[in-house]
Formats: structure tokens, sequence, C-alpha cells
DNA sequence: GAAGTTTTGGATGGATCAGTACAAAATGAG
DNA sequence: CTCATTTTGTACTGATCCATCCAAAACTTC
């Protein structure tokens, strides 16, 4: 038939988002990704329609493999409060070691801040993303409420809601130079709220 | 002496704000900040040393507004919970407004996310930022644990902390698209913790 | 009004940007 | 081996990036 291909796309797309974790959208130069992936510019603009396309891919596959780290963790045995109690602690041990490594902070919050209010197939992808995640906790949430483990009067999604705004919060906290010790101190005064 | 200049460099500092604010830092060009501000490219040039100088005089403009604001509300007479309510409730109305007029968030926020981690000045300018606001809310919320409106067994300082995290993430749950109806059950949940 | 000083506009520089064109290289099918 | 097809490296496009240069304009002081 034809030539066949040197590299797996799917390697690319997992460096290319590791370039555009590190440096967010714009700060992404093309030679970056090429460097990044180890691809020429012709491989890249032959299997990838554009530096936009390619990172709409990137933060599919970021958003997917959060996703199932998400899933994962709230598919323990541990009682709701504890399920959110271990989610904000892995936030934490996320962000406290990004800050010495690399400081990248999660590639989701630096989209909606940079790129989402100027991209509307970037800001469906992130919405999608957060009702998912949105769903998952709020189930967590609703079981919890059932086994009494959550105050009756407290709305599932609402909680769910802040539970997502808490993740962000602390991961701006993070990125502001609050550390491992005050972080910890803030997530388990936001519990209380659960 | 010599000639006059002919625009307010405070206004100047004041339009490039509203530019950096709209489009972030990379993404406003130096041309974008001359049709902002109104000059010439000499002038802008002969006034700030460079765009990431002018940027810096820009943030810190922001943030001597945004902490007049946050000051001028916590000087209320009203219990301290009350206080981080009016301020929970003041974001909610910042973002829900600016989703319809023109999505721009907060440009400390922002700022966080999009430049602090490779730019160590600016990143020590947020850091002063983030001190003053925990200082201003920290001793509200003590004078509220003194005046027993607040649990003595919580931290001021931790709930402080919970204030500023509270308030971005809300500014990041609006950007994700969450309604005001929702955000302000949100920031309802999340005084429970206070 | 002349001299001296600063601002201002417009042209320009060199670098880098995202993306394309094209021919050489590489492979499987016949 | 030859042909058809795809990938790949290199050179290149036009645009835009931040910043500088310089001469003309504008204003104060004398």
């Amino acid at each position: 038939m034809a030539r066949p291909r040197k590299f797996d796309e799917e390697r690319a797309v997992d460096a290319a988002m590791e370039a555009f974790w590190a440096a967010g959208y714009e700060a992404t130069s093309t030679q970056d990704l090429c460097e990044a992936t180890g691809l020429g510019r012709s491989s890249i603009y032959n299997t990838f329609k554009s530096k936009h396309d390619l990172f709409e891919r990137a933060l599919a596959r970021y958003m997917e493999c959060k996703s199932a780290e998400l899933t994962e963790l709230l598919e323990s045995e541990l009682p709701a409060r504890d399920k959110i109690r271990a989610l904000l602690q892995r936030v934490i041990d996320e962000e406290s070691a990004a800050r010495g490594a690399d400081g990248r902070g999660c590639l989701v919050v630096n989209t909606y801040v940079e790129v989402s209010a100027r991209d509307d197939a970037v800001a469906a992808a992130l919405a999608r993303d957060y009702d998912k995640r949105l769903a998952a906790i709020r189930d967590v949430l609703e079981s919890g409420r059932r086994a009494g483990e959550i105050a009756a009067g407290k709305d599932a999604r609402t909680l769910a809601h802040l539970a997502i705004a808490s993740v962000s919060g602390l991961r701006v906290a993070a990125r502001a130079g609050v550390g491992r010790a005050e972080l910890e101190a803030i997530a388990d005064a936001a519990l209380a709220a659960f």
C-alpha cells in the first residue's frame, strides 16, 4: 500500500498534552510541539488538522485520564464524606508535588481560564467534562445522604458543585503559593460544609 | 522646559488593564495596547519600559482597586459570617454579569493561571496581594470568633484561606458555565463551613 | 521669537508565529 | 523490480510579534 507511520499517534497526543499542560495553549508554539513529540512539522500537520485540533485532542485525553482517576477514587467503600476528603487530599498531593516539580497545575482549570472564554468548541468540551464529574460526585453524595452520612436537608447536586469548586479553589490557592499544611487545613475546614 | 504629555498615565494604565483583563497577557498584543490606550507605540515605550512592565502596572492597579473594594466591604457593621456571605455574593454578581457581558473573570485568578508560574516578579506581586487579602479577612473572622459568631474551635486564618479559596472556586465554576442560581446555592452551602 | 527638551507618528528590524508546498524517502502490492 | 501511495524533512509563505530608531512636532523657558 504505502509507507507506514514511524510514530504512535497516541504517544504524540500524550506528548502534546504535556507541552500544553506545562506552558498553556498560546505559549506553546508549533515548534515546541515538534520538539515535545519528536515529530516533524509535516507529520503533525498530516496527522492533526491544526494546533487547535491537536490541543482539543490533548485536552480530551487529559480529561479522560482524570475522569478515570476520579471514577476509581469514588468507587471505594468509604463513606461519602471520606470520598470527598480523599478527593481533596489527592488534589493537594498533586498540586504540592507540582509546585516543586513544575508548577503546571491542572490543565482543565488552566484551560477554563486561558482558552474557554474565546473558544466555543473547547468550552463545550469542558462543560461536558464538568457535567460528568458533577454527576459522578452527586451520585456518591446522594448515596451518602440515603445512608445517613450526609444531612438530609442538603442537596446532593449543590454539594457536588461545592466539591468541584473546592477542588478549583485549592488548586488556585496552591498556585498562589499556599503550602501543603495550610492546604490540608483548608480542605479539612471545607469538609465541614458536607 | 519641554513638550508636555498629551495623555494621562493613569488612564493609560487603566485602559491597558482592561485589555489584559479581557484577553490575557499573551493574547494582548502591543498593537492591542495602542488601540486600547489610544496611544502610539512610541508613547507607550517611552512611558513604560515594555509590555511586561505595563502589565505589572496594570495588574497592580487592578489589585489596588479590588483591595479597596474588599476593605470597604469588610468595614460594614454586619456579623462576620454575613460579611463572608456578602463577599461571595459580590463575586457571583460580578461573574454572572461578566458571563453575559464579556466573560473575562478576574484578572488576578487569570494571572495566577496564565502568567504566575513562569514569571517570578508577577508571582511575587500576586503573593503580596494574597497575603493582604488573607490578613484582612482573618481579622474579620477573628473578631467574629471573639464575638461568638464563629465557633471558637475554628482557626480564623484557615477560614480566611477557605474564604479566598471559595471565591476562586466560584469564579472557576462560573467560567465553567454554572448559572447564577446554582452559584448562589454553592455559596450558601459553603457558608456552612464558617 | 530662538533654543532646548520631550513627545509623537511612522517606518523599520529581526524574530517568531501557524501553516503549506514539494520533492525525496520508504513501504506494500502487483 | 516497478508502481502507487503515504510519510517525512526542509524550505518557505505571509502575517504578526515586541521593540527600536529617527525626524518632525509641540511646548516651556529665556
